[in-house]
DNA sequence: CAAATAGTGTCTTTTAGACATTATAAG
DNA sequence: CTTATAATGTCTAAAAGACACTATTTG
């Protein structure tokens, strides 16, 4: 029905290039990987950047990121470069494309490794790490515009981290190599510009990428358990549900959203304490339940 | 709070090996794009598999795939791929990671393994083509295990394309270089193995390829108008419907599909005409309605 | 006629969302 | 006391799902 030997048979393209004998067969590319890593801070969502020191893009802001090793996995790549920036651990990466019902529980996923210390190449001020403590990290998507770095063709695996709150990276400052800032600024949400200092585009596509990944955060959450991960490991409904408002940047009924998400098999285990560190009358304490995939859903409000 | 200088200072690294002057301080890597291509054929969802002529996996079915070209788009290189396996056109390509609404798609993490074919070996008879139709082309996740590949370090970005029933390449035939196969068998659903020629695994990691492509396809066409992809440009609702049960591999109420659907804005248009090609009474055409969205969702039946 | 598919209606259960009320803390 | 947050309950509207019934074709 097509035109004959023509269609699918790529494949000695293929083949006669992918021969290790020939080596140049093939045009080389290099891999790097990209975080979006999201938090919640100050009831908004927050990505971690980094101030980059040279050119393209001198000094301005960017996901961090770094090259993908020769021997190396690119969820492990990822969980590497998350240990760097922000000495979170992966708790979580999957193969698995996610979708509703076919999230496995995946627990362990990447290793921890060997954080690597870079030798003596930093001044290196404000971490705004928090070691030992755990985050969601999955893969996001891959970007790969001939175009999209202008020294050299990069294909980036951006992966979608997602932590808790953490220390700032340092209080007060102002010029640090790195922060975190409202998403809604680093994504120039219109009149957000020209306002503020993060309102200045990021470098290379990761408006795009980090667009991407809280797009993916904001859906994710409905189906998945996921919001957990941004909370610690213990916490109350309130604050469960200032993450659901800070994500979605909706303001959601108390009453209902209690019902809701207590009602959710799997969702939420009562730890047994309480506390009042919002005020009031004391609320009681949760962990995350083992359910990853939620039914029924949190749906977001229309529009 | 962390050890200092190592932490997010990894950009001075980057930087030093992203010169362009020392191409060598970072690892080449091949980059190919893999095609899970699906479609509906005889009540069951179906891939488009090619038999590989050479080592690896002489002789074993590959998902279509290739090299990404030295200037060109990931997208592109996936709908170049698509038209010569197929002679698809690419309707819709987003760089968009996962379901609006609702439902991350997918986020997968690695695996290895380009396509490759053998080149004297085919003969190249049956190819399923269906020039100038179009078929719904999307990112699906990246694969980047070292050991994906024997050969060389591949990383394949891959790609989802779900098309109208085609043509079957070459009725009748049964050791042809390229076909369409159940999903089922492909991905041996347990008790098929052994029973079909297309029960034998997969080369490369395509079975988690082609496994987390069907998730994403199953998952999508809930909270998206993605089901009519499956359709050609006029079809029925229960031409629809029958899409929806092979691709959840479900049975649906007939009289509570057809409510839902016809009643989801957006979602399909009356064409005027009715046809009669399923028996029964005459059927009203539809075409798909201009939403992306489905508000409210179509839902899979529950365990 | 029977058989098959299309399309509409009706009823019940479940869920979402609006909103009242009570409980227990801090200041 | 007031104020803030937590937790439970009640009501209504919408949607899901089970299923009866009618409509229009082919054989």
């Amino acid at each position: 029905m097509t035109d004959e030997g023509t269609v699918y048979r790529q494949a000695d393209d293929y083949d006669r290039r992918m021969s290790p004998y020939d080596p140049s067969a093939f045009p080389p590319f290099a891999v790097t990987v990209d975080l979006a890593v999201l938090t919640v801070r100050r009831h908004a969502l927050c990505a971690l950047v980094v101030r980059r020191g040279e050119p393209p893009f001198q000094g301005r802001w960017a996901l961090p990121g770094g090259f993908v090793r020769e021997d190396e996995d690119l969820a492990t790549a990822a969980a590497r470069e998350l240990v760097e920036e922000t000495g979170l651990i992966a708790l979580s990466t999957r193969t698995a494309p996610s979708a509703p019902a076919a999230h496995p529980a995946a627990t362990a996923g990447a290793a921890p490794h060997p954080p690597a210390a870079p030798p003596a190449t930093a001044p290196a001020q404000d971490p705004p790490a928090a070691l030992g403590k755990g985050a969601h990290l999955e893969q996001l998507a891959t970007y790969g515009d001939p175009a999209r770095d202008p020294r050299m063709r990069v294909v980036s695996v951006a992966h979608l981290a997602l932590a808790p709150d953490l220390p700032a990276p340092r209080a007060g400052g102002d010029a640090h190599s790195a922060r975190w800032a409202p998403v809604e600024a680093l994504l120039g949400h219109e009149d957000a510009f020209g306002r503020d200092e993060e309102a200045v585009p990021l470098a290379f596509d990761h408006a795009q990428i980090l667009a991407d990944g809280v797009e993916r955060a904001r859906s994710k959450i409905e189906y998945s358990s996921l919001a957990t991960a941004f909370c610690p490991p213990e916490f109350t409904v309130g604050e469960l549900r200032r993450v659901y408002e800070a994500v979605w940047g909706v303001v959601l009924d108390p009453r209902n959203f209690h019902r809701k998400v207590t009602g959710t098999p799997g969702f939420l285990v009562p730890s047994g304490g309480t506390t009042t560190r919002q005020g009031g009358r004391p609320a009681q304490l949760f962990r995350a339940g083992g359910a990853t995939v939620l039914n029924p859903p949190m749906l977001r409000p229309e529009v």
